[in-house]
DNA sequence: CCCTAATCTGCAACAATTCGCAGGTTTGCA
DNA sequence: TGCAAACCTGCGAATTGTTGCAGATTAGGG
């Protein structure tokens, strides 16, 4: 009975796919509605190539969902309470020497699921 | 205002140190409290080596604390809430062919949560 | 003091991930 | 049909992660 070690491995899998900084903004960015792969990469900085390359890693495991309009491709959320598992996260990165002295986790908590910075509009 | 930057960057690094089998295990075999390192090895059928190159990873990033008594080292998790944060990802977990046929998540959850099957006592 | 048990650390080979770039596909429009 | 916009995929080089093994450490018991 080695469920226990593929329920491991599944997790891991899942773990791993998360467990990149581009990823995770992006999954944040989706937090609020879908946008298209160009919104993604203007509003993280990203060059468009690697978003697409990430967007497919999520598909894989069928943690977005994609929406074909025209010549854009629209991505949402797969499981919209994603976002907010991992900011409940948070509360386990070590705060020593991390984090700008001074700054407070509710704080941090707050800029991570604040809207964007309107990078255009 | 780079700080939602440094925040995917921290997230990334906690989520890629638990991205890991043998470490998820340990996790969920720390749950119910503090085990040696030998005891841990044992329940989980791993080198001793291993579990504490592991160890010593968590440690790192301040997840799991250590008493030393004697000879042995005893790990308990500094935030005991982790292993239930770890079981709610199971949510987001593709179930289509993974997961043999047939197995439901509400069983496979409480399988990763239920007692170890006495390896040995 | 010496031996052993329990654990830790360093290192090298191997494996997996990341990322840019080149080239391909699909769609809209003239 | 031809062209451009928006995306996707394949590939190779550089980086990063994993793991066993050999060799430290630390502590208990003669």
């Amino acid at each position: 009975m080695p469920s226990r070690l593929i329920v491991s491995r599944e997790l891991a899998d899942l773990l791993k796919l998360l467990a990149h900084p581009d990823r995770l903004r992006m999954i944040e960015e989706l937090r609020l509605g879908e946008k298209d792969v160009t919104g993604i990469a203007e509003a993280l900085a990203l060059p468009a190539t690697r978003v697409s390359q990430h967007l497919a890693q999520l598909r894989a495991q069928r943690l977005v969902e994609e929406r074909r309009d025209g010549r854009s491709h629209f991505y949402r959320l797969a499981h919209p309470q994603l976002a907010a598992w991992i900011v409940d996260a948070l509360q386990f990165v070590d705060i020593r020497n991390r984090l700008d002295e001074g700054e407070h986790i509710d704080s941090v908590r707050a800029l991570w699921s604040a809207q964007a910075p309107n990078t255009s509009h």
